[in-house]
DNA sequence: CATGAATGAGTGTTCATTCAT
DNA sequence: AATGAATGAACACTCATTCAT
């Protein structure tokens, strides 16, 4: 039984990760990293093979954190808009809240070290929110158009309504409800 | 700033960089764009002062071409929906003609070489559509929402629409179509 | 120097070595050896303080193995030639029989890791056959040569030898023969 | 018309790597070769795509300079042992007179990175050598055994008796005559 | 102006060895 | 004693940029 493999090392990694591509990018040294973390650059390799390696988990984790929090206490009872709202609320207040971590997935979504394996198991996690998506625009003028250009749609109503909510985060829950009121509009 | 004698090589450096950087990324080595270009390596730093020179330069060329493309046979006599579409669909022709051109630009959009001055010119020369942009959201819902945030969703609809095009090209005019009654339906 | 606990786990390592420096040479990792012996990499550290130190050990450990076969049944009661070449045959034999410690041999003997006081200990393990050699070429044309020269050039001889059985081991028999006569040529 | 690829360079490097293998062996640094030579670290790679290759031209030059020297002057009219015994003192006196270049081409020898085709070419340059030795046996005891062989054994003598020179350079003539002998009675 | 050799800082990864458990 | 995580120096090779020709 020598020293474990430390679940805090790990996650200190990724948390490292993620600050540095905030403000380096995705070529971002390992060194880097690995000292921002508190670790030898060494030790690194020990809980990630590769640097692609770290950066796919990193995706995924960062996926997964976003769409956790946004199913948070999610209401079953009330109407499918309302449902849909409050999913959209939480994912943004994510993005308001960390956003470090939106940046860093933001910059990931766009490598070419991200791998098609590691993006569909992050459209999978996606997958509670997507269906939402589906049921929202089943009726609406998109109904006949293919999920991913919906899904794409619906990301980049995303994106640009939590750049307008951390550019003037006083008036964030206002901007909030408009991005979710476009995205309405062209689905349902 | 006096600019080089030959503007061919200047021109071919430049198309040889949207092919190189849609197969290889924004971290193809000048080298390997001085190569596709018919050029030696060095002779590249005759024509732009550095890498991220040229990625700038390379943006804006870009940026310009298409707005100058989707302007064109602008029509003033009809009504602004008709006056908005038709630059729509011009732009839209564009990125599937030239589908490198529109993913280099893609890539060059989230590159942090690219600096506030470029964005800001590229905001420049997008100008017109902007502006029509701006008065057809006049009246509608997003009236009171900053410019900035209405381009990145108008910007938004247009990637996803784009690459709904790309990828079901037979049907690419009705996808168009698709697209431009969503961002309406934001808009207006 | 006191040996450690397991003698098992010293011969594993010893063995382990021998057949990774086969296909890896000399610069395999220890960590490569360590798993081939069964055992984790840190516990190498245990038998053997440096990777230097079990090259060595390694070097020793082959060499007396070598010798003490080819000392076996050792005839007192023959003549010269036939002593000489009884224990040829054995140690020809040996090599024949254990291609990988021999090939591994090999890469040590030419290695820099090997210390002069280790290649000192070798020659000393292999004092018997040193000794026919020294009485086989006493009245012979290198009678007046250095005793290292003529060594050298026995092994040479072997070595030549011990390939070609190799390679062709049908007729292993006949070229050890035929190897033998050719060394007895130089001595006597 | 830039700077040429200037030979003097190649030669350094090729130079300044026979030196740094001898104190080093073939893990010396690739750095340390190019500090040798008197160039930037970068610029081996210029003249030699990788440590490997440099590896294996320096093989093939060590070889091509020990065969055309063995060869100087060869006697056209003399009975074919005097003529093998002219090859052979070029031979014995090249590797005398650099010491250095028989070190590390010996090294090369043993070396892994050193490709077939390496090898292969390297035989080639050797061939008149090669022929000279199959004039020799062609009615010795050794006529019937394969080339191999029989270059091995040559092979390993004239090895032996390199160092027995270098060793006692003061007889060094004497001792050369010694070890060709030796290979007279080996072959013929 | 064109060329391509020269430069040298920079990087992901490996690995012998140490040490906490 | 055994384990395997931790360490950090080392190293081959790349590449933007400079500069001699």
């Amino acid at each position: 039984m020598p020293r474990p493999k430390s679940d805090d090392k790990r996650s200190a990694i990724l948390a490292a990760a993620t600050r540095i591509i905030v403000t380096k990018g995705l070529s971002a040294p390992t060194m880097g990293i690995a000292k921002e973390a508190g670790i030898a650059n060494g030790s690194l390799f020990t809980y990630f093979e590769t640097k692609a390696d770290l950066f796919n988990q990193l995706y995924l984790e960062l996926k997964a954190e976003m769409a956790s929090t946004a199913m948070k206490d999610f209401p079953d009872q009330v109407e499918l808009r309302e449902q849909f709202f409050h999913v959209w609320r939480n994912w943004m207040n994510w993005a308001v809240s960390f956003p470090e971590k939106r940046r860093a997935l933001a910059q990931l979504v766009v490598s070419d070290e991200i791998t098609p394996a590691t993006r569909e198991a992050g459209h999978k996690i996606m997958a509670k929110i997507a269906e939402l998506m589906e049921r929202s625009r089943a009726d609406g003028p998109l109904r006949n158009s293919p999920r991913s250009f919906v899904a794409a749609l619906m990301n980049s109503v995303a994106e640009a309504t939590m750049d307008y909510m951390v550019q003037d985060s006083k008036n964030a829950k206002k901007h909030s409800r408009v991005g979710f009121d476009a995205l309405w509009r062209i689905l349902a």
